[in-house]
DNA sequence: CCGCAGTTGGAGAGCGCTCCCTCAAACTTC
DNA sequence: GAAGTTTGAGGGAGCGCTCTCCAACTGCGG
């Protein structure tokens, strides 16, 4: 049916205020912000006509308006530097980022994603987290030795890291236990009867890399074997780089029997090399990766590999910054979770997976 | 030396406000106001003065009272429902996050990340979506026919989605263009003489699912081949479910020449199961993926498979909503971006990679 | 029936900012 | 040189909320 060319509009609703749910449920504007602030002085009968009124409304508070008052903001920042989204395979960002999520949400904390992309970013961003906009802020896996975060924390802005920082600080953090991974790996090969145990590492500029070849060296030497630079070989995370390594390992030492490496990327680059060698895996050579992410169950053979818990670290990052919002100091914590060693084919233990 | 126990205490230096600038800089409070927002109507030594204060207190203006009074608050939702950040192989999250925040960080606008992970979090998300909290929502694969965007956009809060949702509506989004990719993948299969060609698919209730099953169709009708029912089976892109359905199809049709998976991740699958039954791929059959993922060069062989441009439709996303935010009306936009096949050797056209 | 805790509700200031309005000063124009 | 016109700068209101007082009201013992 015509109806003079007029249209329905969008019905946008004007966003209801705090006064006008007041005036809705027949008290003051006090009163009604009592019952959002969770106070304890409103008698039951105000508070259920509040109550009422603010679902009849549709009344949600204007963060805006509270934060100006308060000086919280109710989010939490959480930088990530650019090119961390992709060093780790797989899916360490989401899952991280689930696990955060899961425990501020609870809070009913908003998550402000910071991805520096440019020099100018990263200057901006100082000014941001530290102007007030969060309450607190995640970072993980810097690059070397960032000084960001110290120069927050110094401002008074609670920070937590996910990855141990390169300087010792007074900072908190949360980190796998990637020293104990990697001994456990290498342990694993010692214990099948390798010997001739080589490495691929990780850049050594990160404490993730320091600590994988820290594990390795550790093994190493606790089971009498010997090992020196040469079988040591560096490599950025990368499948490319991991191929390489493995190459220029071979080229060393063409008797090696087994090779941990310290990414489950750079294990895949490895096995393609391995088979361009026609050296089979495990029975020749036996290889283990770190992260235990998807390609680990691709790969033929699959890896064994070694598993972080990254919503475990998620949620850890999480809970200390709430602990330290509350107490008002974020005192140097760290926190190391465990790792944890899936046995597959590629080791050579029969693992089937 | 000591200092009488006094600890240099955190220079809590405080917070700036406009006022102490425009005193700094010998000015009123509006001018200064001016000079931060690009108004035009200000002197030059003015503005120079001001600037300089800025810099000097390291002035950082404060979002929520500007929010308060302009009702923009500069930021962006992006909801991403739980369950997806997983479903896709690899590195969709962060590529997709990555395009997205390149483009709203050029223009100073925060990332707000909103992940729901129970009905309770959904519930609350439509109110804080709504309430003027963010000026614009990018949604991602929604499950089936979530009611949220729609509603949202009735409401007037301008919404960019990711993933063709399953009704027509009157909403903005982009996709990739999965029918094609899938049809150029089956394409690739027939003219490399492959006649018995199957089709593992994703779910069927996702856009990505039914439009890669569309495009295996098309393929195969255009080439006057035949196939039916029996040559399409559901997985869910997972692993396990890759390899279910390579059993299923193998047990239907123990002489197919070729399959199209409708993800990397479900491909490994297949090939794991192809290996267990002693089938050379590609000589005996030949595999194709779909997402061109990190896996894909993991396997042995590495995999044929569907590359899409996820960054672009982050970027493409964050540019419709930012268009949306201008004009002020988010007319039902469609953008489709192309999708390219990469040979690798799994398809047996000696792609080497 | 009065006074005094104890409790609940209201008035009002003010958080930091933008923007309307006014006004002063500098330029035109006849 | 007077009147009009432009341009830059300041005063002040007010965005929606919280929170500190302070008033009012309850119930109790005396």
């Amino acid at each position: 049916m015509y109806n003079g060319g007029v249209r329905a509009l969008p019905q946008m609703s004007p966003i209801p205020t705090l006064e006008e749910v007041a005036k809705l449920a027949g008290v003051s504007r006090a009163t009604a912000s009592r019952v959002f602030t969770a106070s304890p002085r409103v008698s039951p009968r105000a508070r259920r006509a509040v109550e009422r009124a603010a679902v009849k409304l549709r009344y949600v508070p204007n963060r805006a308006a509270r934060t100006l008052v308060t000086g919280r903001t109710d989010s939490i920042g959480l930088v990530i530097p650019e090119p961390t989204a992709f060093l780790f395979g797989d899916p360490f960002f989401p899952r991280l980022v689930r696990g955060i999520s899961e425990v501020l949400s609870r809070q009913l904390l908003q998550l402000v994603l910071l991805i520096p992309q440019s020099a100018e970013d990263e200057t901006r961003l100082e000014g941001y987290l530290s102007a007030g906009h969060v309450d607190g802020v995640l970072m993980v896996s810097l690059h070397g030795n960032d000084p960001l975060p110290e120069r927050l924390h110094r401002r008074g802005t609670p920070v937590v890291l996910g990855g141990r920082p390169s300087a010792n600080g007074p900072l908190t953090y949360v980190d796998v236990d990637n020293v104990g991974g990697a001994r456990m790996a290498v342990e694993h090969l010692i214990a099948g009867r390798h010997r001739r145990i080589a490495t691929v590492t990780g850049p050594l500029d990160m404490g993730a890399g320091i600590d994988r070849l820290q594990g390795y060296r550790d093994a190493i030497r606790n089971g009498g074997l010997q090992s020196d630079g040469s079988f040591e070989q560096a490599g950025d995370f990368g499948q490319a780089s991991g191929a390489a390594a493995m190459q220029a390992l071979l080229d060393r030492h063409p008797d090696l029997d087994a090779v941990f490496c310290a990414s489950d990327v750079m294990a895949a680059g490895a096995l393609e090399v391995l088979r361009r060698h026609r050296r089979r895996v495990p029975q020749d050579i036996a290889v283990i990766g770190f992260d235990d992410s998807t390609i680990a169950t691709s790969t033929d053979p699959a890896l064994s590999s070694v598993r972080q818990p990254i919503e475990e670290m998620g949620r850890e990052m999480a809970r200390l910054l709430l602990a330290a919002l509350d107490s008002g100091s974020s005192g140097g914590k760290q926190v190391i979770l465990a790792t944890e060693l899936v046995v597959r084919a590629s080791s050579g233990h029969g693992g089937r997976e």
